[in-house]
DNA sequence: TCCTTCGTTATTGTATACATAACGCATACA
DNA sequence: TGTATGCGTTATGTATACAATAACGAAGGA
């Protein structure tokens, strides 16, 4: 069969993955909604057996349920599990916090979080902030909590923080996108900044504990503020992962 | 082809991979050791479609990992993965421990867990413990974590405790295996009851703080333990996930 | 003697055909 | 009219054929 179009640059497999979690990010797909394995196979392009693949990796990703006579459907969320997911990651991130703490890191590797700041303090000099220096924000929130991941040396510690911020909201740009709709937003992110600058004091001065709490603070904060965005909504049109949230809150 | 003898049982991918776990975790496949797809498919009798979906998700469970140029190859876990996914896991039945305190559990929920706790409390009456004892126990202390787990009342916190405890030896029944090598088995064995009537107790009266601290107290001593038990591995034979550690600790 | 290149082989990635189980609809009987 | 049973359709689970790529080895040239 030649009159597939064929894109060789990523496997199959790859290819059917990014399209089916888009198409389920971006609400093509509902909650609840049962999988067509045939219909997965006509929209991403791939042939049935990377889309099955695909689709037990999403499952594994925590995107997708398996259903018990077969198949998968999209899985839902309710506002609780959104804000546990958070908690959860705070309460990883802290922990990763403090192995840095007690381990030790040197100076150079701290330098890269230290940048990471410096331009983060720049962009917050801006009073409001634009939308352009609001996207530079996630991107280097984002990377801000990748290094710091990073620094607690633990592979097992990072796998399972990189496993908890599968799920869009619960990753740091989508929380830190949810609550740019509240009207505080900007003293938010100042607060935010803190937080950044306290855990790297607390690492440098060996302080795990110290380390540990602010990053838990920092999470519970990010908890509060999306509890109030979701009562607004009508902000939120610009986060994809909306599309995930049940509309009945239980 | 009717020469390939089916069990109609169990789906083939399930089969698939429950024996390959069982390879991996018996050292039939070494840590570093390349899955070789064809041998898998001869040794689980499965065809090749549903053992790829088992290497997946055995990959994503943590007891593979994915060759860059393709394939699988067995994890290999030093020490420090060992002790680190411990406190993981120790940190989010923290976690879990806390949410069951602040969010409340009615007398009815928590009678499950006392009954555990009281059915342990008659196995330890016995100095020294037997055998069989000891296995009964085992398997006391994994159902009492598991009920724990559930308390929190948080899907994806127990989805990802269910993650953290994929890896063998950081499962409950796992590291108490690997501490009874040691002389003092006895005495670790009350104490971690201690930490499970502490834990009960907190949550009865609500202290969110007191119930999370005591379960991380819990697995630090695990952690300490286990450090001990693997100084002197001549009785570990026992415990299975042993295939998996590197033998030159990083 | 070592490095490079080409060819062969083995193993993975992909596609599709086939088997089987589930769901829905229609019809018949109570 | 409602329920139950059976058949047909559809979708998933499984097996295997085919394609492509990476690894290994041999041979030739520098």
């Amino acid at each position: 069969m030649a009159e597939r179009e064929v894109d060789r640059s990523v496997s199959q497999t790859v290819k059917a993955q990014l399209a089916l979690r888009d198409q389920i990010l971006s609400g093509s797909l509902r909650p609840g909604e049962r999988i067509s394995e045939l219909q997965a196979v006509e929209t991403t392009g791939a042939s049935r057996t990377p889309v099955r693949m695909a689709l037990v990796r999403l499952e594994e990703e925590g995107l997708l349920e398996a259903i018990p006579s077969g198949g998968f459907m999209v899985k839902a969320f309710s506002e609780r599990d959104i804000s546990d997911s958070i908690e959860l990651r705070g309460t990883l991130e802290g922990l990763a916090a403090r192995f840095a703490a007690e381990r030790g890191v040197s100076a150079r590797e701290l330098e890269p979080l230290k940048e990471c700041l410096a331009a983060i303090d720049e962009l917050l000099r801006q009073v409001p902030i634009s939308i352009e220096a609001f996207s530079s924000y996630v991107a280097l929130n984002a990377r801000f909590h990748a290094l710091l991941t990073e620094l607690s040396r633990s592979p097992p510690l990072i796998r399972q923080i990189d496993r908890a911020s599968a799920l869009p909201f619960a990753s740091p740009s989508g929380f830190v996108m949810a609550q740019s709709a509240l009207p505080e937003a900007q003293q938010i992110l100042i607060i935010g900044q803190e937080h950044h600058r306290v855990v790297i004091d607390a690492i440098e001065n060996r302080e795990g504990a110290r380390a540990e709490a602010v990053m838990r603070e920092h999470a519970r904060l990010a908890v509060r503020n999306l509890r109030l965005a979701l009562r607004n909504r009508t902000h939120l049109d610009l986060l994809p992962a909306l599309a995930l949230i049940k509309t009945t809150t239980d």
